[in-house]
DNA sequence: AAATGTGAAGGATTTCACAGCG
DNA sequence: CGCTGTGAAATCCTTCACATTT
């Protein structure tokens, strides 16, 4: 249930008529909002933080889409899908659209996550320091390995996978990262959906079949980043 | 925007049996590669390397699709760009194909790597074992704290920053893995593209304005699977 | 004047569907 | 047969351009 219980104000003109999870506003472009407008939502969310912080009160399209390398017109129509709307000849007011773009991915509440491997990724993972400010919060650590059970890890102490299941009810854990060897991550993986977990971010370089998840393949993308220095001399940065 | 891609024929020659390390095949469908299309050789470099070691020569373009969660038209598009083709009713010849893919993505040789920034990530990204064998060879270590250089990470000696460029310029490094704190990374970027990088994978959550580079941003991953979780309950897994 | 909201145009990418080959 | 190679169709995404709003 997204909660928008900011009291009404002239800047925000949204259609908050019962927003359950799956329906939408429909002053959007209606239909599913597009992998490509998801993707950017959360950079626009990285660059108004930014923004917040300096005391930004609105900011235009245009110049958010500058700090981006992308074009304003893609910048409002992200907006209209999730039914966002700015005042003409301002922009839009800072503070709402973050509250709003957040609401849209499901970020309205802090989502609690867990961290299975405690290699030497899944223990940078835990000590990063960034996590708690775009929305999640790290709730618990998982291993197999005796000799790491027990063992503090930033300010966790790693626990033995048996416990997964009770872990993930207990503290309603929605995530999880997932930094094991890759001959296991499928394994684990299935443990994982099957303990309650509803989505996996995969560091592991393989393919987790049917559940839902996202991989982070850094070798892969050093690989893309190789492709462009090679061909195009004069290509535009990315992310 | 403007779109400056400015290779219309940079080198055509043929890649078939004749050898010849750099090469860019002329019977594909014309023009540049895709980025959609580079994105998933990716993946399919390392599907083929799982292949190659369970020892199949061969592979056909909807058992590699299903592989990934993709259609086989797709995977036979993409054959077509980089100019490989297969053998009606049997199929792409494993060892072929991962030499022409790594081909194309700039991978015959390996790239000459460097790691900036030795916190928790830095140095989890050090000690990776799977950056070897998929092209990537990682050549030295830097940080600006005085307390951390001279210090063995892995099996490197962390350098100062002073010394970037020279190394750059004698290890012949071509990428770099940024994973310094935000407020400093634009500027180490700088350095990197000034002392001779050609390319950035860049950990953080930041844009690192006009050079070549790609981030990984990790809490914006968590984001977009945040949105997925929420939203659709039928989605594909995607990577 | 400055910026939004949006149809329509234009590209890019994906998928279909099927002829033809081994 | 099974599977590739490929035009054509379908879909998705981006950008243009301009009327409209404050």
């Amino acid at each position: 249930m997204s909660n928008l219980s900011h009291s009404p104000n002239r800047w925000l003109r949204v259609n908050l008529d019962a927003m359950s999870p799956t329906s939408r506003p429909r002053n959007s472009r209606s239909g599913p909002v597009p992998a490509a407008t998801v993707s950017r939502l959360t950079l626009y969310l990285r660059e108004l933080g930014d923004l917040a912080e300096k005391g930004e009160e609105t900011i235009s399209s245009s110049r958010l889409a500058d700090r981006l390398g992308i074009t304003s017109a893609s910048v409002r129509s992200d907006f209209q899908f999730i039914g966002v709307s700015g005042v003409s000849g301002r922009g839009y007011n800072v503070r709402n659209l973050i509250e709003q773009i957040k609401d849209s991915l499901g970020l309205s509440l802090v989502q609690r996550t867990i961290v299975v491997g405690m290699g030497n990724l899944g223990r940078a993972l835990i000590s990063y320091p960034g996590f708690q400010s775009r929305g999640f919060e790290i709730v618990a650590a998982f291993d197999t390995d005796p000799r790491k059970i027990g063992v503090r890890v930033g300010h966790r102490v790693v626990q033995s996978l048996e416990e997964l299941e009770s872990v993930v009810k207990t503290q309603k854990v929605s995530l999880a990262m997932l930094a094991v060897p890759a001959e296991v991550a499928l394994e684990v993986a299935k443990q994982l959906w099957s303990a309650g977990v509803s989505g996996i971010l995969n560091f592991a370089p393989t393919s987790l079949g049917e559940g839902e998840y996202v991989n982070v393949d850094v070798a892969a993308e050093l690989q893309q980043l190789s492709f462009r220095t090679r061909s195009k001399g004069a290509a535009r940065a990315a992310e």
